[in-house]
DNA sequence: CTGAAAGCGCTTACAG
DNA sequence: CTGAAAGCGCTTACAG
């Protein structure tokens, strides 16, 4: 393996001073178009390219954001990170991934770990609206800027973020149902703590409230986020209440309940309406396919991204900001 | 932002030589324990930490590997990349990941961009035994240690690889089967260009060869790696053909195939089995729940990662090497 | 328009 | 056991 050339033996064997390589790939100073031209061609032959480290070294500037997330998870931080991947590429910025470690001590290390490799920013992606208070610390002392993906810091002071409008979403898949002259319509969430389930419910009233129809406070059930929690609570829910339709704070969630459905013999969607939240793959391969409505996460990851690069130019112009982004219903043959 | 302190500001602060402070942080020669206590400690109370880039320019060694990968594939290379980042955490190297453009020239990019952020060496993974050819030149161009994940390269001279062995999967996914007394097996695979496709029914047929047992090449059929594609083989395969049994190169095909047999009014496993390939998490949502075939990805990553650092510890001491490891069956209710 | 020099934050032989 | 110096590959004022 032959070793990489360097600037200065680009700058030999285009017979140029040293320092005029560097102008050249640069641009940072007006460079005849002679010697511009003949240095390239040079570095071509070689295959030069500049060692962005020792770059970073002299600048203090990597082009790495550092990408901090707790979990592979493919349903929310997995999209996110594909959607700043894809931004990031643009811009000609690259990501360094860290997993979270899961004690509160690793997260520290983690993040010491980021800026010891000269992170020019770090953007946390959670994928849980729920923020684990000893990142948040630890974020607190980090010396270069920070963005939260999906999740908002309880004390907004600090830090960046872009998360998707669950209230909205909730919202939004309410009406839906309603609008379809649904009238006694369940929610079936995750626990009572998480909070993207809290801001879902809280749509699913607000919409009820909006349009004027009662809910039945009893309809109205927890679990958790997984088919089998789903298809628990859907059973005791159609055994119960007979609902006309059903909201899922996930699609996980939405799956157990249309299996319920199915074993209690009812027909979806006659019977009875299915609305999960996420919009992921599943709902596109069970039959019938199901409702959802789906996060921004494209627009999540590119604006968390741009943000963070206006952020590293304008380093003056800055107060924390809390951006959220709508969601919208993807309708399918379960509604 | 307060600046990170330097080894300079912590040298100053602790009244010691500069070197000195990095010879505690590297164990690289003999300090006093008392020189090393007191360093330990101002570093601390600074919140010193090591820059692991101006490091890296003096020992060239970066302690960061390059991911380079082709696609967010949930059931092949996101699982394989978390299992690398889980090995790397332990060694304390951290992942840049590239996702690798499109176009065969921006491949080439991705590449010279790694190394020119001094990667110390870079793993490819891909979603798909097919290897583009582009890839493959720009590898062999590469002036650091090159490995491939879940595929191996045309010539096997360059690079090491890990990867599954598609061939014992078919194989032990087809013995299943048969030594359930199914005796009309059909395949489901991809089209017929897909090499983990071709290798799975390989093994397909060695295991009817091995328990003598005659199948039928009309019940060999391809479509592609969707619930849709695996729906309507498996319609048209049980209209003519009456299989017994089905052995889908994918979870999505058996899903879509699982949906064909209870359209068609079969029961699932009693009239016929279904066992898929992947081991996704469709497996488990689905009811009833789908026999699927997993892939090492965990030893394919820990593989990969530990491979690497053996190579960069122990640069001379190398010779290429493909690795292939064995699959399993996980028994659900579909078989 | 171009060259010579200092510096970014480290490591590592070389002396003592 | 510890210090002073050179070097890793770049960038960027400072001169000319």
């Amino acid at each position: 393996m032959k070793n990489k050339p360097t600037m200065k033996e680009v700058a030999k064997a285009a017979g140029v001073s040293w320092p005029t390589v560097s102008y050249v790939f640069n641009n940072s100073r007006r460079v005849s178009d002679k010697t511009r031209e003949h240095v390239l061609n040079t570095a071509l032959e070689l295959g030069y390219t500049p060692d962005i480290m020792a770059r970073g070294l002299a600048t203090s500037r990597s082009y790495t954001i550092g990408i901090l997330f707790n979990e592979f998870n493919f349903s929310t931080s997995i999209p996110i990170i594909a959607a700043i991947e894809e931004a990031a590429r643009s811009y000609n910025y690259r990501l360094v991934l860290a997993l979270q470690g899961r004690e509160p001590k690793e997260a520290m290390l983690d993040l010491q770990d980021l800026t010891a490799r000269r992170m020019d920013g770090i953007i946390f992606v959670s994928s849980t609206d729920n923020l684990d208070p000893a990142i948040v610390e630890a974020l607190g002392a980090a010396r270069i800027p920070i963005l939260l993906a999906y999740t908002s810091p309880p004390n907004l002071a600090m830090v960046d973020s872009v998360l998707p409008d669950h209230v909205q979403g909730g919202l939004i898949a309410t009406r839906h149902l309603l609008s379809q002259g649904r009238r006694r319509l369940a929610f079936i969430g995750s626990d009572e703590n998480n909070n993207a389930t809290r801001k879902r419910v809280a749509g699913f009233l607000r919409a009820h409230e909006e349009m004027q129809v009662e809910y039945d406070p009893a309809m109205i059930v927890y679990g958790e986020y997984t088919a089998p929690s789903g298809r628990e609570a859907a059973r005791n829910l159609i055994a119960s209440h007979r609902p006309d339709a059903i909201f899922a704070a996930d699609d996980n969630i939405a799956v157990g309940a249309l299996q319920a459905c199915q074993a209690a013999g009812m027909k979806v969607p006659e019977d009875i309406a299915i609305v999960g939240f996420d919009n992921s793959a599943l709902c596109d391969i069970i039959l019938p396919t199901i409702t959802s409505v789906a996060m921004p996460f494209d627009k999540i990851g590119r604006l968390c991204l741009e943000r963070m690069i206006y952020r590293l130019q304008q380093p003056d112009d800055w107060k924390p900001e809390q951006t959220i982004l709508p969601c919208s219903v993807v309708s399918r043959e379960t509604s």
